[in-house]
DNA sequence: AATGAATGAGTATTCATTCAT
DNA sequence: TATGAATGAATACTCATTCAT
């Protein structure tokens, strides 16, 4: 095999560099739209960042647009999707929704960072034809699959008979999607009243409330401190 | 004071014009910037929108920021506080808390264009030291006072004894409000799966059925009520 | 009448400072298109030049292109017209024939020097769609106008029965005009050999000397020093 | 001399190599130039077009200007110089002006096809000291071999004494080498009013009538010959 | 010698803001 | 007070040229 390896090894470093300088490239924009917002992100000052010239910048991406949305939309799957990426192979669904919840809460922090340069970037892009559907249909999908995995953990509690089962899994879906959403969105401005422990109650009292009965919360002793 | 009335009536007549021209200009502002973006949003267009000239416009704001940030925020407070705005009169906490579901659900879709423009206007505004504080601050008011008047709601529902105790009035309060706010936030991108029926189907499943109870909420002498 | 002055004088003064302001910056261009090339002249040194700033030059013209080719465009017709604009009573056909073809030679140098800044032009404008055929429309109707007077001029003269009827009209005002054309693109590189001289004598000898005759091209005495 | 081509076998066949890489990559610049104008001819897209890369054209030219005007002045012999280089064997001086006008008529077009690129090249190399310069050098001396062929020409058949001695033979060559040029310069925007048969009508009418005579030039007899 | 990735100087254009009228 | 002509700072993008491989 070594006998082969030279052949290869003419190209194959090239690739991993080109990937590297993307990737340079990406989080530097990323930083700055975080920091000073996507408005006064200039391609000069990503391209310092990341250490290429602005020349290079276009031969990663096609225009300013390009780069900025390319920023928000490789960085989105790992942040929002981390939210429920947890240990699967729990089988006991009472846990499961209880894990899934406390990821959620944890995931808070992370995803109202994010928010901020979605909005920033959301807002460079619109009025882009074809820009601005790229990241809406991008944004439907992940929350679609997201949706569909909440959903999925429901049903299966109904199957098992350990959820209610006059309860709507797609509700439920809806619920803690919405609640992840409303509360990044609320954090971005409010971060203290938009805490993580605050959307951890709603989750608890609420949506497990309503999957597990009002009583049984979590456990008899543990549910009236919440 | 009625009486003091003619004594301004120098100037008197020039303050509703004043207030008049200020208006238009505003409200040309946020109709450009819902429907172009307002990146795209050029003072020589609000001007002609508003039939006055460039230059009367710093007669008013004290730049693009400044008019583009009080063109969002003043319109900012009717579209949110209607949804919790209607009548308070309602003694029933049941009937109330239903009617001021079935209004945050009817109010989702106003709110949602409404959104665009929040989304727009903080790309703009952001990186604008003291505008982005101006911004945020106002957020933090506005939804503190809404999440407020559904505390009070709950509050009065279980002080009069119909709404169950065990959950908590903040918590009751930051899930109408984030539900509110994630359902808007998705429906900025998917308007058709964050409908107001989904919305309202969370709200009835969730925050009612945790406050009068899963039993009464699906059963069929009460569901005719709720 | 003066006391109507005073309302068209508020007005009328702006015309004339606008047009003004317009030439100014036409003659700038064209003077540094004659001597640096026009793919040289930079909008800023167009304005500077034109005593305005980059912005003004925006308020006149809608691009680069379109200033450069107005520059071009509104300084050709004098050039060119002047060639046989001169008095047209004299009623001598050989007279005024005469005159035509010494007006022709004078106006040579000063094309010549037109002739550079149109192929400046012409290349810049090249490839621009609806501005290259701006130009070409243009000098299809200069040069079919010069035709035609040309043409006229012969067909008066064999009216009178002083030229020979032999010749076609046509020919010898494609003659003229192409004689012109060629003696001016030739000078654009060598003006010593195409020198309006050489051009005169092209002129009398062939073409006077078609339409009257190869022994009284003007009169004995001087034919043979010609 | 067959015996010295071995000893410079070893590195001959990379000449020709090499020459037939700089034609390929002259041909594809004046395509380009030709097709979409010199100012829109990149180096990359010449390189892509002479299937070399990018640095390769910089080992056989210095410049873009260099290449470009290389390619301007390296097509030019062949175009204009083909206009007399046809069969110099004709001993008729008659015949010989008759088919010289012809051949310069028959070349209006390629010299038109031509002219568009020379407009292009020029407008790049202008304001370029010294390469303005060459192009101007090089333009002299094509347009002063061309009218020498003409003169002498016509001083063979003036010699023989069927040419009339009364018209200068310098006239006849700038009359020539100017309708061919000014037909030339109106038919790059005027084709259809351009046209071969206008030079030729022109040539005959003009330049044949009067080196023959106005009465032999359309004479029964001798027409059939012309 | 050949390649083509990287560079960065160079520029047309936009538009918020000013200020003479 | 209102106007809108003038300003000029600010910036995305191009492409000739270089040079490590």
């Amino acid at each position: 095999m070594p006998i082969n390896e030279p052949r290869g090894a003419a190209e194959q470093p090239t690739e991993p560099v080109r990937a590297q300088k993307r990737a340079r490239i990406l989080r530097a924009a990323l930083e700055i739209c975080a920091r000073d917002g996507a408005a006064a992100a200039r391609m000069e000052q990503i391209a310092q960042r990341a250490r290429v010239s602005k020349g290079t910048l276009y031969r990663f991406f096609e225009s300013r647009e390009d780069l900025l949305l390319a920023a928000l939309l490789e960085s989105y799957p790992q942040s929002l999707r981390r939210a429920v990426a947890s240990a699967d192979s729990e089988p006991d669904p009472h846990v499961r929704l209880r894990q899934v919840c406390e990821e959620l809460a944890e995931a808070l922090v992370e995803q109202t960072a994010h928010a901020r340069v979605h909005i920033q970037v959301w807002g460079v892009v619109a009025g882009t034809p074809g820009f601005e559907e790229r990241l809406l249909r991008s944004l439907r999908t992940i929350h679609a699959e997201r949706r569909a995995e909440f959903e999925a953990l429901v049903r299966k509690g109904q199957a098992a008979g350990v959820f209610r089962a006059s309860v709507s899994p797609t509700v439920v879906a809806d619920a803690l999607d919405g609640l992840l959403a409303g509360f990044v969105h609320r954090a971005s401005f409010d971060p203290r009243a938009a805490s993580p422990d605050a959307l951890l109650a709603c989750l608890e009292q609420l949506v497990i409330g309503a999957l597990t009965g009002p009583a049984r919360q979590r456990s008899p002793e543990t549910s009236g401190r919440l």
